[in-house]
RNA sequence: GGGCCGUUAGCUCAGUCGGUAGAGCAGCGGGCUUUUAACCCGACGGUCGCAGGUUCGACUCCUGCACGGCCCA
């Protein structure tokens, strides 16, 4: 008796000796707590959190018009005469003196399965090793688990299968459920973050007839109704800056966003992005905002989830201000500091001088060289950025991202630091208004909590002659095959033309933000249900 | 897209040099009945991811595929 099929018929034939043939009585509805009830519950979970009271006597020096209080919860384990149930994360042991193992609760009693939910009633009771339990008369079926609950000890260790199965997942690992609860508790505080600073909060269409707002791909959908091909939103950005123009200062919005794009530990197709505008403000206002904000979730997190102990699971502190940094600097000290103080070797320093990276032409020289001598893909991706603000970004990404966390410290260079990274190329910023002193870049940054792009932020475009130029330039990448390039969005033009206030935009990734925060390694460790293929049969 | 690793009972895992498959937990029968991964006795439980190949013989070696994980891009 050992197969899928008869173990669950084994817990099938039990609950029709326990409960009876009539199925409805495995799955009854009668059982609805008062909310006094709820609060007993909930107050006797928390009481165990903490130390002894007196109220829990050993067994013979119970008193018998002490109060029965109920618990309710799922039946985890077994242990001689003692039930444990878990509810809210937290257990109790339902001790069932000799006395009352007979007649029907008895009955109940020896065919309750693991996993079953059940209602006990009982009395507060110090049991003889010092632990506590409710010395419990009464106890009744409130649900049956036809499956068994996986191994007691090690849980689900498989971890397509806790993904597939999160509903498992959560009850049999504590530590998972308090991942969910912190980030609820991140994105609670990052509303009242903004909330408190007179940011309204939106909603703003997810179908999307243009693909516009980020450079990614997207999916597809049809409206039937209307036969109108459309996209999922790849970022909110171009609607919420129509409110701008339609006279809100302070506009959020927290969604989903899809992007058609590969999964990895730091990718879900579908993705939680915060997007926050702010008019008359430019990106380093917002740079203070954001600094202040993710310092303000953090606290929350400690707040609400002292369990999680991220102090000693962290390689990073949040200490403001965080360095900020050019970008053109920032590969620079990369280049100047290459091989030296646990900063890897590049073979780009051999090819350019920190004082070259404002030479388009000792850049085009540098690329040509490093083609000859790189791999393939590499190859590809030069051949991929042409002049110098594309090639400037990919050398960014290329030499400087992956080192970030080793470039930038604390003093005792045990911990890295968060870093915003400034001045982005204008030309792989399509929405971002210029510098005024270097129209080369705009006035844009990132921010990198160990290593992790968590926002990304800049001054945005208002002027619609540029924007629709910006427009033009993305067919152009279209045509010449970039699928991630944006269509030309007549409307939004249109909007800006009817004037946009002076604003600055931010987007941040939930997700990353909260795994960063949380320590947690991949970001489907925060996201309840990830995309995963469809189980094969 | 590339590299590495994994896939054996419901769950967690062993499986030696190629010789017809093992444990713990769960479940089943019984015992015990203040346990703490409860314990004791007994019986049960397998398409070794899938498809080929090599071999007298494949969980084991080879090839391909599927799914997953990690790293790289």
């Amino acid at each position: 008796m050992a197969s899928e099929p008869e173990l669950r018929a084994a817990r099938v034939r039990r609950a029709e000796q326990a409960l009876g043939p009539d199925r409805r009585s495995w799955f009854p509805p009668g059982f609805r707590p008062t909310e006094d009830e709820w609060r007993t519950r909930d107050a006797l979970l928390a009481e165990l959190a903490g130390p002894p009271s007196e109220a829990w006597k050993p067994e013979d020096e119970l008193d018998e018009d002490a109060p029965r209080v109920p618990m309710w919860g799922r039946l985890v384990a077994r242990r001689g005469p003692f039930l444990v149930l878990q509810a809210c994360g937290r257990r109790v042991q339902a001790y069932f003196p000799r006395s009352v193992q007979h007649g029907p609760l008895g009955e109940r009693l020896r065919h309750a399965d693991l996993g079953d939910h059940l209602l006990v009633r009982g009395r507060r009771m110090r049991t003889r090793t010092g632990d506590r339990a409710l010395c419990c008369d009464e106890l009744v079926h409130l649900g049956k688990a036809l499956r068994p609950p996986p191994d007691k000890w090690h849980g689900l260790t498989d971890v397509e299968k806790r993904y597939r199965e999160r509903y498992v997942d959560l009850w049999v690992h504590a530590e998972v459920a308090a991942v969910f609860r912190a980030r609820s508790a991140i994105v609670g505080a990052l509303r009242r973050f903004l909330d408190a600073r007179g940011f309204l909060e939106v909603e703003t269409p997810v179908l999307h007839p243009l693909r516009g707002g980020a450079t990614a791909r997207p999916f597809r959908t049809h409206h039937h109704a209307l036969d109108l091909e459309l996209y999922l939103r790849i970022a909110p950005e171009l609607y919420l800056k129509r409110l701008l123009v339609g006279g809100f200062e302070r506009v959020y919005e927290i969604g989903r966003c899809f992007r058609n794009e590969g999964i990895s530990t730091r990718h879900n197709p579908e993705f939680t992005m915060l997007e926050a505008y702010q008019a008359h403000a430019t990106h380093e206002d917002l740079m203070d905002l954001v600094e202040a904000m993710v310092c303000a979730a953090d606290r929350a997190l400690r707040e609400s989830c002292p369990q999680l102990d991220v102090d000693s699971a962290r390689s990073f502190v949040l200490e403001p201000p965080f360095p900020r940094v050019a970008l053109r600097d920032a590969i620079a000290e990369r280049l100047e500091r290459a091989g030296r103080d646990g900063v890897p070797p590049t073979p780009w320093s051999d090819l350019l001088r920190p004082q070259d990276l404002d030479d388009p032409g000792a850049i085009d020289d540098a690329f040509a060289r490093r083609a000859r001598q790189c791999d393939e893909i590499e190859r590809r991706q030069l051949a991929g950025a042409d002049g110098w603000g594309a090639r400037l970004f990919l050398l960014y990404e290329l030499i400087v991202e992956p080192v970030l966390p080793v470039l930038y410290r604390t003093a005792d260079g045990h911990r890295s630091l968060p870093v915003f990274v400034t001045g982005h190329p204008t030309d792989v910023s399509p929405l971002a208004r210029p510098n005024d002193d270097d129209p080369r870049i705009v006035d844009r940054f990132e921010l990198y909590l160990d290593g992790r792009e968590v926002a990304n932020a800049f001054s945005e475009l208002n002027d619609p002659d540029v924007q629709a130029e910006r427009f033009r330039q993305q067919l152009e990448r279209r045509a010449r095959g970039d699928e991630e390039a944006m269509d030309y969005d007549a409307d939004f033009v249109r909007a800006l033309e009817y004037g946009m206030p002076p604003a600055a935009g931010l987007g941040v990734g939930i997700d990353r933000l909260v795994m960063t925060l949380a320590g947690q390694p991949s970001i489907r460790d925060v996201i309840l249900f990830p995309l995963l293929r469809p189980e094969s049969r």
